[in-house]
DNA sequence: AAAGAAGCCAACCGCCTTTAG
DNA sequence: TCTAAAGGCGGTTGGCTTCTT
């Protein structure tokens, strides 16, 4: 495919646009929109392509756009979407009002990624440079092993990723589960927040819980404790993974960057099966269940249209149909900050990017619409928030799991 | 001061998806 | 249902500016 079809029909002018130009264009725009964008450049006076002009709009003309230098804040943000989007610049720039997705990309190539590597962290998958440079970071794609559920240590495992936000299916992560009433959640290289190397969740809850806390540190949370906790983060899912009503597990992984696990200890008996081919939308094992519904569109219905997209991951079938269908919900967050748990605003705890050297804006607040799960303790949801448009993703663990 | 290197960024290219007829 | 046009996106390019030697 060449040049846009309406730049064959005259001779276009291409480069930089002159400031007559410009004002043609924001001219017409003003006054009748823009309408059709192949129709703009005829109508507006101007020798471009409806595609030249459509871009000079959005990434120049358009008057809510915000001028200068990217702040602190806003370089963090984009830093921390990435690990969790990839080079989906236009879904980073949603979440970063005024500012484009060239722009972002721009910044990203020129600056950002030289940033990280410059603090040892792999810009591509967000790792410490040795940990990918020693070969930790090999794509599980590559390993069979990872396709088989690990029925031996009964535990929900996602296991390293980049933070390539959507992988082709061939390439789709395996999920592997176990479940027990003891459950731990291990968030590999979980965030420095947690006391030590374990923490309940109580302890990570907070507003001030950023993205690394799920990319960089370890932690293991210890899920029993509390049953009324739970985790929100970005799902990184598209449209059609959502209208397929499937949740893969390459979307888990995309939700989980790095390593999640929920480990069983006293309950070996439990297949795990169930879990290994949630890909197919198994509801109802033996032992054990995982579902995963959806009737929305969720990168489509960012602006409220969300209303009864489902994850369920369930040990035990008997769950109420109810009860699951109250678990677990889309819902939309807008110009909300991530969200991890329902704790009291007083009770967060401060933990600092490492990307940073300031706290940056994209912190875990209180979340106090995470509330359906109560309905089976002990159980525990993982919600997701984006820190601005993006939406709510619950996966609640069942009641006796 | 000059030349080359590096950085920056606007714009283009080509592909994929969506829409309309 | 099919097809072409249009829209949208991410990768890449090229030219201007700034930095370094």
């Amino acid at each position: 495919m060449g040049r846009h079809s309406c730049c064959y029909k005259q001779k276009l002018r291409k480069g930089l646009w002159s400031p007559e130009e410009d004002e043609k264009l924001l001219d017409y725009i003003t006054r009748h929109g823009h309408g059709c964008w192949s129709s703009v450049p005829k109508l507006a006076g101007l020798q471009r392509c409806g595609k030249s002009c459509r871009l000079r709009w959005i990434n120049y003309l358009r008057p809510d756009l915000k001028r200068g230098a990217f702040s602190q804040q806003e370089e963090n943000m984009i830093i921390e979407l990435h690990a969790v989007l990839g080079n989906r610049w236009s879904q980073i720039a949603a979440q970063l009002p005024g500012r484009t997705d060239n722009e972002i990309k721009n910044l990203w190539n020129s600056c950002l990624k030289k940033k990280l590597r410059q603090r040892s962290i792999d810009p591509n998958t967000h790792k410490p440079l040795s940990e990918v440079e020693n070969g930790k970071d090999i794509p599980p794609s590559t390993d069979k092993s990872n396709q088989k559920a690990s029925l031996g240590s009964h535990e929900v495992s996602l296991v390293d990723q980049p933070a390539k936000a959507l992988l082709p299916s061939s390439e789709r992560y395996p999920l592997e589960v176990s479940t027990s009433s003891t459950q731990k959640l291990f968030l590999d290289r979980f965030g420095a927040t947690c006391h030590g190397n374990s923490c309940k969740p109580s302890d990570v809850v907070g507003p001030y819980f950023s993205f690394q806390h799920l990319n960089y540190g370890t932690t293991n949370m210890d899920l029993s404790a509390n049953s009324n906790d739970s985790l929100c983060f970005i799902p990184p899912c598209t449209s059609s993974d959502l209208n397929n009503s499937t949740i893969t597990s390459s979307m888990l992984h995309s939700i989980f960057p790095t390593h999640v696990k929920i480990q069983s200890n006293d309950n070996p008996s439990i297949s795990s099966d169930a879990v290994q081919n949630w890909e197919s939308n198994n509801t109802n094992k033996s032992n054990g269940s995982m579902q995963f519904q959806s009737s929305t569109n969720f990168l489509d219905n960012t602006w409220g249209m969300v209303e009864s997209t489902k994850v369920n991951i369930n040990k035990d079938a008997q769950v109420p149909l109810q009860a699951e269908q109250e678990d677990l919900k889309w819902s939309e967050y807008l110009n909300t900050p991530f969200i991890l748990g329902n704790t009291p605003q007083n009770q967060i705890q401060t933990s600092q990017s490492i990307y940073s050297e300031v706290k940056p804006d994209t912190e875990f607040i209180t979340d106090e619409s995470c509330t359906s799960w109560h309905h089976q303790p002990p159980a525990f949801q993982l919600s997701d928030i984006n820190s601005n448009v993006l939406q709510r993703f619950s996966v609640t663990f069942g009641q006796t799991l």
